[in-house]
DNA sequence: TTCATATAATAGTAATACTATCGTATTCTA
DNA sequence: TAGAATACGATAGTATTACTATTATATGAA
């Protein structure tokens, strides 16, 4: 059987549905590419539709401005992280288990869904990594909050939440931890390539190093 | 008595030295004022000059662009704070008061130092939570690295690490756990004020949330 | 006094971040 | 199957950003 899963964005973060047409897609394929390739300050819209072939007025017909276009990517990624949360935690029984598969998924590269056009997983767990927290770190944050679009990441969040929870029902702070081991989830990895200094990667325990710190760090907190 | 202390900030961030006069001394004060008014995706050279009152060209002598301007200001900010945690530690013997005053420091405004022409330390301290990630996510991190620029950042990482393994040298990660800390003290504040639905904040834990949810995680994972 | 340097004033360029208009191909609808 | 709506391409244009360069003047140090 093959199936394959879609999202429903957030239909205030774009103007034209990108999911609706050919084109649509491939701009959002074609822009994770390059986000991932030149750094979203480097990222254009005329560069993009160099990518893409067409022009810069049929991107913006789509997106308002490259900030909607990286919430879009990031929209997309948070539903389908939560869903992969949902999905690979049915029928662990063990809360324990489940705490341990949420930390291998939020640290490591998002499964490939074979077959149809798809994003480069690689590439958007990168883009995750470096650039998602421009998404709300941002002067207008209030105002773009109104449109609900951090939702997805505010549900994956409570989600995880609740597992923690399940865990421990006594403690006191679910939400915080929860956003917390997400945001160090992305900077551990960044820092463990970037500026390995700021943590006690080495040559051993490089590949893992970020799921074993945060394994440590969340069962700690839950004891 | 009064005293005040200064740091060099490494000769690599800028052009000129905008310690070495009076100009360059208030190109970075309003700069850190107009960098929190407008967030720095909006902040430009052209409306610096305006604010000081000298020309576009005269601030690209100091400053190479507006990324080495945000690094010069963190790079005083780490390194203020650096010297906070050394001097404010002194003759504390106990280290899980240490520990508290570290985490005290991370998650409260910048004592004002009297007198004297001086930073505004209220925005000093949202611009190093909204803004100081923006320094190193970027495509060039590497390159930028290589001159030391962030020296300032690992040596505060370093010392708040040792602290840790004073409080048990058996820990696996203090410079992770580090980092981790300084980071966390940063989005915790952020998400509070503008996505509290990522945290557990309410009415009446506002003011010091941030502080007695690191404390706890700290403490814990250290346990 | 002269000499070096800092700054102001001005100008200019390439790229960015858009907006607007128009013609044509496609699709949907009556 | 005619007509209407739409999607897109092509083209043009604007304001702002992110710089670089040149020259003149003011200041301060030897």
């Amino acid at each position: 059987m093959e199936f394959h899963v879609t999202f429903t964005v957030n239909e205030k973060i774009y103007l034209r549905d990108p999911e609706g047409s050919q084109l649509g897609k491939q701009i959002v394929k074609n822009a994770i590419d390059l986000i991932y390739e030149l750094g979203f300050e480097h990222f254009t819209f005329k560069k993009l539709a160099a990518e893409v072939k067409t022009t810069e007025a049929t991107i913006y017909r789509y997106f308002e401005n490259k900030h909607r276009l990286l919430l879009y990517i990031l929209n997309w990624y948070w539903s389908y992280m939560e869903f992969l949360v949902i999905f690979q935690l049915q029928n662990l029984n063990d809360i324990r288990a489940k705490l341990k598969t949420i930390i291998q998924l939020l640290t490591h590269e998002l499964p490939e869904s074979a077959g149809r056009l798809d994003y480069n997983k690689k590439f958007l767990n990168q883009i995750v990594i470096a650039e998602s927290s421009k998404v709300y770190l941002v002067k207008e944050v209030n105002e773009i909050n109104k449109n609900e679009v951090f939702k997805p990441y505010k549900d994956l969040c409570a989600k995880i939440a609740e597992v923690i929870m399940a865990y421990n029902a006594t403690y006191l702070y679910p939400k915080s931890l929860s956003s917390t081991i997400i945001e160090t989830a992305h900077h551990q990895q960044f820092f463990s390539n970037y500026l390995p200094k700021l943590t006690d990667v080495n040559q051993e325990n490089r590949k893992e190093f970020t799921s074993v710190f945060l394994e440590h760090l969340l069962f700690k907190a839950l004891e």
